[in-house]
RNA sequence: GGGGAAGUGGCGGAACGGUCUACGCGACCGCCUCAAAAGCGGUUGAGCUACAGCUCUUGUGGGUUCAAAUCCCACCUUCCCCA
C-alpha cells in the first residue's frame, strides 16, 4: 500500500520502533515520589476477552489522550492498567475444549497487553497485574476474612438462579429474560446456602453520598438511587380469622387501606400451612398452585406469567376498617421481597387491579379521581393522590395527611409502624463455580463455620480441578476440599463455593497504587496520596453494580482507617459511546468485527486513533467507516509533506515567544497553532473531552501550513518554522507515533510526550479584525467589517454608511438599538 | 409502564441566546499526467433568479425575546437504562 503512496509518511516503519523505545525508556511510569501534583486516569479494568476491536480502542484512546494532556500540562499522571481475569469465559473454554482455564486466560492476557500496547497508549506497564494471579486473589481473601470479622460477609439460605439443563446456579447476570443465557432453558429458583456481603449496612450511607458525586453523570446517580430503592411507609398485620398468627404487610401506600377486598400471600409464606392445616378444603388446589410457582424464578413470576391464584378459604381482617376479606396464594407476590405478603388494593394499584379483574374480586374505588365520577365502574387502577372516600373517619383527607393519620393510629393500636424499605438487598458473592476466588472458610465437624488463618492465606485454586458444567468443580477436588481445622486440627472441609468476579475489581484501583506489596493488600501510607480516581472512564453498563459495589469496599476500607481523603473512590465518571459497523454493535456473532490488528496493519495506529477521537463526541456512539479512516491517512500525509523539508531549521525557531509575523498569512497560521493549543487545554480543563473540535482545529492548521509552504517552497519564514516546531506538541496527545517522529527527526533527544503543552497566547488568538452582523428588525440586513474593539457610536456610522443598510433604513424611525460588542448590531424600527 | 438522552446538508458532526452548517467523509469541476493513482485548487442546504438579489431551512406545532438550533410548553420519532 504504501508502494502506492510514494514520498508520504510511512507509519510502518515508525510506530513499531517509537513503542519500544517509550517501554525501553519507561517515559510513562508514575513516581510516588514525584514532587508535582497527582493526577490518577483510570480505564474499568478490562476482560481479557480474545481480540480486541476498534470499539475497545476508542475508550483506550481517550482516556490515553487525556493522560497525556494532563502530563503535558505538567500533572504527575497515574494510568495503569490490568485484567479482570477471573470468570466464566475461561470455564466455559474449558468444558466446550478441555482448554486448562490458567493457560487459556493467561494466552488471552498476554494477547491482549500485546494489542494495549499497539494502540500506542502510555500505561505504567510496571504496576500491571491480572485478578486471577494468587498474588492478588490472596488479597480477595484476606479482606473477605476483614468483612467476616466484622460481620459483614455471612452465610445463608436463599433462592438462586438454576438452569436445570446446565445443573448449576447462575449469576443475574447470566440470566436474561429468565432464561439461561448458555442453553436458553427457563431458570428455576432453588434454596441454596450462600454467602453475602451486608452491603445494606451501608446503604443510607450509600444513598446520602450519591449527591456529592457531583463529577458522575446524573444519569447515572439516578440509576443507583433507583437500584437502592428506598421507599418510606407502613408496616402493619392483618388479624387471621381462627389462627393465632398475623400476616405483616409493607405498604407505600396507607392511605388506600380501606380499599383492600383481598389479601395476597406468595407460595412460600409461611402462613400458607397453618392455614392449609385449620382450612384443609382448599389443600389440593393450594398446594398445586404453589407447587408450579415455587421453582418459577422471579423475572418469569413478576413479568412473564399472567397473574393468577387461588383462594385459601381463610379470611383477615382489615385492622381498622375491620372488613372481612379473602386471604390468597399469588403468583405475583414475592416472598424474598418486603414481607412476602401484600395488601391487595385493586382501585389503586396496577398489579392487584389486573389480578383482581381476572380473579373476579371487587374493586372499592377509596381515592377520589378528578373528574371522574365514584359511581362508574373503573377501567384502570388510579395511582393517584386524591381525596380520599369510602374510608370511615379519614374520608375527606388528602392522601398525604391521611397516611400520617393512618400510620398514627395503627401505631396507637400497636398494629403496625413507619419503617423505611429497600429494594436493594445484600450482595449475593457465592459462586459454585471454579475460576474466581476460594471463599477463605472451613468448616469443621467441631468448631463449624470456621475462618481460615491469615498466615494460610492464599487458599489456592487446585488446578486439574473437573469442569464440566454441572456441579461445583472445588467439590470434586478431594486434595483441596480436606483440610485440618484451623481451630482445632481436626477433619474439616473447605467452602467450595469462589466469589463473585465484582468483589475483584472493587478495590482493584488501590492496588495499582502497591501493586507488588506481598504484606497486605496495600501499603495506607502509599496509597493515600494517589487516592482518589480523577478521573474513571468505561461504559455505562456497569453504571449500579460496579460502582455501586466499588463505593461500599471504599466506604468500608475508610471506616477501617486504611484509606482516607475523599469519601468516593473516583472523583469523576465519563461514559464512552460504542463503536458501530453498519448500525449495528460489533459482535463476533454478526461478523461485523473490525480488529485492531488489521486496522493499524492497514491504516497504522496513529490514523485509527485520529478517526477514533474524530468522528464523534466521545460519549456518542459512533459508525466505522473506511472512509472516514482514510481521511485521517491523508492528513498525516499532509503533516509529513508540510514538515518534513523544514524540520532541521524549524528547531532554530523558539517557541516560548511568538515569532515576527510579516502577512495576514503568517498571522492566520500562528493564530490557528494557538487555536488549536486552547481548544485541546479547554476540553481537558472542563472535561468535556469533545477532542473531535480539537482535531478540526488541528485540520484547520496543517491546511493553513501546506498553503504557506506551497507558496513561500523552501524560504520558509519565520511564522512557518515556528508552526512546525509546535506541531509536534499539539499532536503528541492524539497522534503520538508522528509527533515524536517529527520531534526527533528536528534534532530532539528526549520525547515529545515530555514536553509542556505550550500555554495558549491571547495575543496570538487576537484578530486584526472582526465582522458585525447588522440586524433590522430581527432580520440580517447587511455586515460590516470592523476593528474588534469598535465602539457602538461608530458600528452605527458604519452600518449607516453602508447603502444596502442605509436603504432599509430610509424613511424609518429608529426605535431601539442593541449593541453586543463584536458580534452584531440590531435596529428596530417603525 | 417509569426514567434518561437525542433529532442540524447526501453522511459523521460544529455552533448551545447573536443570525447556521467549522472540520471531516462523499459527490462534482479543474490542474498535473500519454493515461491512471496519489497530490493540489475550486464547488457543494433548498427554491426563485439577471453569476445583483430575494425567500425558506436545525423532527412538528405553539410561546418568550430586538434576536431561538440554543430557553419554555405540547406532540412525533429514535436510542439507552430500569421494570
Amino acid at each position: 500500500m504504501s508502494e502506492d503512496r510514494p514520498n508520504v509518511y510511512d507509519f510502518r516503519s515508525v510506530e513499531r520502533a517509537w513503542q519500544e523505545r517509550w517501554e525501553r525508556d519507561g517515559i510513562y511510569r508514575a513516581n510516588d515520589d514525584d514532587p508535582r501534583e497527582k493526577f490518577y486516569v483510570l480505564e474499568m479494568l478490562p476482560y481479557p476477552s480474545g481480540d480486541l476491536h476498534v470499539g475497545h480502542a476508542k475508550n483506550y484512546t481517550l482516556g490515553d489522550a487525556y493522560a497525556r494532556l494532563m502530563r503535558m500540562q505538567g500533572y504527575n499522571v497515574m494510568h495503569p492498567m490490568g485484567f479482570d481475569s477471573f470468570g466464566l469465559p475461561a470455564e466455559n473454554a474449558a468444558i466446550q475444549r478441555g482448554a486448562d482455564p490458567a493457560v487459556w486466560t493467561r494466552q488471552n492476557v498476554d494477547n491482549m497487553r500485546r494489542q494495549l500496547r499497539l494502540m500506542g497508549t502510555g500505561y505504567d506497564w510496571s504496576r500491571e497485574f491480572s485478578t486471577c494471579e494468587p498474588s492478588y486473589y490472596r488479597w480477595n481473601q484476606w479482606l473477605f476474612l476483614r468483612l467476616y470479622a466484622d460481620g459483614l460477609a455471612y452465610k445463608r439460605e436463599a433462592p438462586v438462579n438454576w438452569c436445570p439443563h446446565d445443573q448449576t446456579v447462575l449469576a443475574n447476570e447470566q440470566v436474561e429474560d429468565g432464561r439461561c443465557w448458555r442453553c436458553g432453558h427457563l431458570v428455576e429458583r432453588r434454596n441454596l446456602s450462600q454467602w453475602f456481603l451486608k452491603i445494606t449496612a451501608y446503604i443510607d450511607r450509600l444513598l446520602a453520598a450519591i449527591d456529592g458525586l457531583d463529577g458522575w453523570p446524573d444519569k447515572i446517580r439516578t440509576m443507583q438511587r433507583n437500584w437502592i430503592g428506598r421507599s418510606e411507609g407502613v408496616t402493619f398485620s392483618f388479624e387471621v380469622e381462627h389462627i393465632p398468627d398475623r400476616v405483616a404487610v409493607y405498604t407505600t401506600r396507607i392511605d388506600t387501606l380501606y380499599g383492600v377486598t383481598y389479601l395476597a400471600l406468595a407460595p412460600e409464606h409461611p402462613i400458607v400451612a397453618t392455614i392449609l392445616e385449620r382450612f384443609p378444603k382448599g389443600c389440593n388446589a393450594v398446594e398445586t398452585f404453589a407447587a408450579s410457582v415455587r421453582n418459577k424464578s422471579e423475572l418469569e413470576r413478576t413479568s412473564l406469567m399472567e397473574k393468577a391464584g387461588v383462594p385459601t378459604g381463610a379470611y383477615a381482617r382489615n385492622p381498622l376498617s375491620n372488613e372481612r376479606i379473602p386471604i390468597w396464594v399469588t403468583n405475583y407476590v414475592l416472598a424474598e421481597y418486603g414481607t412476602g405478603a401484600v395488601m391487595g388494593v385493586p382501585a389503586h394499584d396496577e398489579r392487584d387491579f389486573e389480578f383482581a379483574r381476572k380473579a373476579g374480586l371487587p374493586v372499592a374505588r377509596v381515592i377520589e379521581e378528578h373528574g371522574v365520577s365514584s359511581e362508574l365502574p373503573m377501567q384502570a387502577a388510579y395511582l393517584g393522590e386524591g381525596r380520599l372516600i369510602a374510608s370511615g373517619d379519614f374520608s375527606g383527607m388528602n392522601s398525604a395527611r391521611a397516611r400520617e393519620a393512618m400510620a398514627d393510629r395503627l401505631g396507637a393500636l400497636a398494629l403496625g409502624e413507619r419503617t423505611v424499605n429497600y429494594r436493594i438487598r445484600d450482595w449475593l458473592v457465592s459462586r459454585q463455580r471454579y475460576w474466581g476466588t476460594p471463599i477463605p472458610i472451613v468448616y469443621c465437624e467441631r468448631d463449624g463455620e470456621v475462618p481460615v488463618a491469615d498466615s494460610d492465606l492464599p487458599v489456592l485454586l487446585p488446578p486439574n480441578a473437573p469442569i464440566t458444567g454441572e456441579g461445583s468443580p472445588l467439590a470434586r477436588v478431594e486434595s483441596f476440599l480436606n483440610v485440618a481445622c484451623p481451630r482445632c486440627g481436626g477433619p474439616a472441609r473447605r467452602e467450595t463455593d469462589t466469589m463473585d468476579t465484582f468483589f475483584d475489581s472493587s478495590w482493584y484501583y488501590i492496588r495499582y497504587l502497591d501493586p507488588h506489596n506481598d504484606r497486605a493488600p496495600f501499603d495506607p501510607a502509599r496509597v493515600n496520596p494517589w487516592l482518589n480516581v480523577d478521573q474513571y472512564i468505561g461504559g455505562a453498563e456497569h453504571a449500579v453494580l460496579h460502582l455501586l459495589y466499588a463505593r461500599f469496599f471504599y466506604m468500608y476500607l475508610h471506616d477501617k482507617g486504611w484509606v482516607s481523603g475523599p469519601d468516593a473512590p473516583f472523583q469523576r465518571l465519563f461514559n464512552h459511546g460504542n463503536v458501530m459497523r453498519g448500525g449495528e454493535k460489533m459482535s463476533k456473532s454478526k461478523g461485523n468485527v473490525v480488529g485492531i490488528d488489521e486496522t493499524v496493519e492497514t491504516y497504522g495506529v496513529d490514523a485509527m486513533r485520529l478517526f477514533l477521537l474524530k468522528a464523534t463526541p466521545p460519549e456518542d456512539t459512533m459508525e466505522w467507516t473506511d472512509e472516514g479512516i482514510g481521511g485521517r491517512i491523508r492528513f498525516l500525509d499532509r503533516v509529513w509533506r508540510a514538515c518534513e523539508p523544514l524540520l532541521v531549521r524549524a528547531r532554530d525557531v523558539a517557541l516560548d515567544e511568538l515569532p515576527p509575523i510579516g502577512s495576514d498569512a503568517q498571522r492566520e497560521l500562528v493564530r490557528s497553532v494557538h487555536a488549536a493549543l486552547k481548544s485541546g487545554a479547554e476540553e481537558t480543563s472542563t472535561r468535556r473531552f469533545h477532542y473531535n473540535t480539537t482535531l478540526a482545529r488541528l485540520d484547520e492548521l496543517v491546511n493553513t501550513l501546506t498553503k504557506l509552504v506551497q507558496s513561500a517552497g523552501a524560504n520558509a519564514d519565520p511564522a512557518v518554522l515556528y508552526a512546525v516546531h509546535s506541531l509536534p506538541i499539539v499532536l503528541a496527545p492524539f497522534a503520538p507515533h508522528i509527533a515524536e517522529e517529527l520531534w526527533h527527526r528536528m534534532g530532539y533527544e528526549s520525547s515529545v510526550h515530555l514536553e509542556r503543552w505550550i500555554e495558549p497566547d491571547p495575543q496570538a488568538l487576537a484578530v486584526s479584525e472582526i465582522e458585525l452582523v447588522v440586524q433590522i428588525n430581527g432580520k440580517l440586513r447587511g455586515r460590516i467589517v470592523a476593528a474588534p474593539g469598535v465602539s457602538e457610536d461608530d458600528a452605527v456610522a458604519l452600518a449607516l454608511a453602508d447603502p444596502k443598510i442605509a436603504a432599509h433604513l430610509e424613511g424609518k424611525t429608529i426605535r431601539k438599538r442593541i449593541f453586543v460588542t463584536g458580534k452584531l448590531l440590531s435596529f428596530v424600527v417603525a
